[in-house]
RNA sequence: GGUCCUGUGGAGCAGUUGGAGUGCUCGCCGCCCUGUCAAGGCGGAGGUCGCGGGUUCAAGUCCCGUCAGGACCGCCA
């Protein structure tokens, strides 16, 4: 090693050693007659003190890369920084020498100043030389070895599985790599290892992990990238109890251990139905209240047409109330029908309930009878100076989403959510089947989740009521993680892709080779997948999973560092066969009664 | 594909009813400075106000288009 000590480590105890320090200069504060450098490596800073003999040290400039030997001293009496670990010594350099030297940065190194995200994305080396990105990272560190060693502890399995695959139906978009040696054939990048840690159970792994890259061709959010990693995790011989304490398990670790927070365990389940009717959302943050009210019934003989319209559709008509609400101005109120439109409703029904009087106001209060008005504070919780936020839809879900989005839209403007607190809860049993808008069924988890008991011998009747052994774990709104229970019976997933419209050829052509394993003794198995990006951006506190990729891209699939994607040369395209046609598949030997063509053989 | 926000020396910002590229903090260059710790003082350099078009006597400012970054909707089992 080219130096003897970590700049972050140095205490009063080590005064009198000498030490040869290697780092980059974090900061100068040159006095002439004495310099200041901070010298910064990855476990901290430490005050190097260059004095008068030492005037190579006035070239120093920031984030140049030095190498400083000197003596350890404890500082003068008054001059010690508290603020600072290494705070009571700084070391008296003897001598220096410039390891190499940086050019003037193009954005601060800097813990205090905060740059925009293309320049920090473009520089992401220098941005991450300062310490809360930097933290970031090395967190996310910390939180795969904590799951590895819960997963090792219960004798789970490492497996990597092919990044260069064929396509897993999953819903997404597939990204696509050409094969030179197959021209006009294209692998696709796996969405997700799914089909791989199924056929492991097969094998009898019985238990596998991976911290597994992903990729889906969509668009970008803050919570999404289109290169993302899931800690996936299968188990043979389990039921979803199994699965949900083992999730647990991680999740208790995760954050008992990065962010002191002691899990509640169990952690509480609610089902899917009644987080919609409670939270109008299945990723229901639980950090605050502000439940949802159906007023189907209710209002039911209403003559105005809006809710009216729902009822009679067989619809649904609910509320959400805003604490302090009738205070809003008249544009604070108006402001509210533009946020609903932003989401593409048509307004956001309101009446606010006066803070003395009680007495119901706003445009939709006189559309509705004087009773209807008299219980409905009664109704919804709603005290005076409360305000009342309705949503009719012939839609069900429709409408309780609009309300689930006010609901959070509500504790954000009301400033009802403590930014403190950690609100985990399980969603389990989540729908099989949702309409495909065509008349047709299609899977709500993935063609594989097994029916619950109670519904594995007749979900056909009933599609859109029809319960799956599927589970997402939640927290505070976000979706960390999900996952099934599987099918494991050839007769049960013929009929769950006869109701999804799978004709036995159309799946023996997507996954065959999972059919095939499935008639060699498939064990019960489920599992579970934690989006590993979401995890440790709640970790780390930051809003964007950018903050815990080492590098990101923006929005636009760009990476600003690489410039990456580029278009390809001539002879790229030409090599990587994007533009060939693929061969006709040949006829088997014999069965045109043809001699079939013999490739040469080398 | 849609809605919205942002774009001003290297970085972060301000810029009023349209009136001279105006201003602030940091950085950069030079000089001074022996106890600072986001050091300080003096001086200096650095600009296609993202780009294109339009309105106007006059545009950083208003309008249209476009590019880039971001938030959301659609999409993402």
């Amino acid at each position: 090693m080219i130096r003897t000590h970590a700049a972050g480590a140095l205490r009063a105890a080590d005064a009198g050693s000498t030490v040869t320090l290697a780092g980059w200069v974090a900061r100068r504060r040159d006095h002439g007659g004495v310099i200041f450098v901070d010298l910064r490596d990855a476990s901290g800073v430490s005050q190097v003190v260059f004095r008068e003999e030492m005037a190579a040290a006035h070239a120093l400039r920031n984030e140049f890369c030095v190498r400083v030997t000197g003596t350890v001293e404890g500082r003068p009496a008054g001059n010690e920084n508290p603020e600072l670990p290494t705070g009571e010594i700084e070391v008296n350099a003897s001598s220096l020498e410039v390891l190499s030297e940086a050019a003037p940065l193009p954005l601060p190194v800097d813990d205090n100043v905060d740059a925009g995200d293309d320049v920090r994305l473009r520089y992401r080396y220098l941005d991450l030389r300062r310490a809360t990105p930097a933290a970031s990272i090395r967190m996310r560190s910390q939180a795969n070895q904590l799951a590895r060693r819960v997963l090792h502890d219960r004798d789970f399995v490492e497996i990597e599985t092919p990044t260069l695959t064929r396509s897993t139906p999953e819903g997404a978009r597939d990204f696509l790599v050409p094969v030179r040696l197959q021209p006009g054939t294209w692998y696709a990048l796996p969405q997700s290892p799914q089909l791989f840690k199924q056929l492991l159970m097969v094998s009898g792994m019985e238990r596998y992990y991976q911290i597994a890259r992903c990729y889906r061709d969509e668009d970008f959010r803050a919570d999404r990238q289109p290169e993302f990693t899931q800690l996936d995790i299968e188990m043979s011989f389990i039921t979803q109890d199994d699965v949900i304490e083992l999730g647990e398990a991680i999740v208790a670790e995760l954050w008992g251990e990065l962010a002191e927070t002691e899990v509640p365990r169990p952690i509480p389940r609610i089902t899917w139905h009644d987080a919609m009717a409670r939270y109008g959302s299945d990723k229901p943050d639980l950090r605050y209240g502000v439940e949802l009210t159906e007023l189907t019934d209710y209002l039911r003989g209403t003559e105005f047409r809006v809710f009216a319209g729902a009822i009679d559709a067989g619809g649904y008509v609910g509320a959400v109330v805003m604490p302090g609400g009738a205070s809003q101005t008249r544009k604070e109120l108006d402001g509210w029908q533009d946020w609903a439109k932003a989401r593409g409703a048509r307004g956001l029904a309101y009446v606010v309930l006066d803070a003395e009087t009680g007495e119901a106001r706003g445009p939709v209060a006189k559309n509705l009878s004087a009773a209807h008005l008299a219980g409905l504070g009664d109704a919804v919780g709603a005290k005076p100076g409360d305000a009342i936020f309705f949503a009719a839809a012939a839609e069900r879900r429709e409408a309780q989403e609009l309300l689930g989005a006010a609901r959070q839209e509500i504790a954000k403007r009301a400033g009802l959510i403590d930014e403190n607190a950690w609100a985990f809860c399980w969603v389990v049993d989540a729908p099989m089947f949702e309409p495909d808008g065509e008349g047709g069924w299609t899977a709500v988890h993935h063609p594989f989740t097994s029916p619950t008991d109670e519904w594995v011998d007749r979900f056909e009747q009933a599609p859109d009521r029809a319960l799956a052994y599927a589970y997402d774990i939640v927290c505070n709104g976000n979706e960390i993680g999900g996952g099934s229970v599987r099918i494991h019976r050839a007769d049960v997933q013929r009929r769950v892709f006869d109701l999804l419209g799978i004709s036995p050829e159309e799946a023996a052509d997507k996954f065959g080779f999972l059919l095939e394993a499935f008639k060699y003794g498939p064990p019960p198995h489920g599992g579970i997948a934690f989006g590993w990006d979401r995890v440790c951006m709640l970790l780390a506190g930051a809003d964007s999973i950018r903050e815990v990729i080492a590098f990101p891209k923006t929005r636009g699939g760009f990476d600003p560092l690489t410039g990456a994607p580029t278009p390809i040369t001539a002879q790229q395209r030409a090599e990587a066969g994007v533009d060939a046609k693929p061969k006709p598949p040949a006829p088997a030997a014999g069965t045109t009664g043809e001699a079939a063509p013999v490739e040469m053989t080398r």
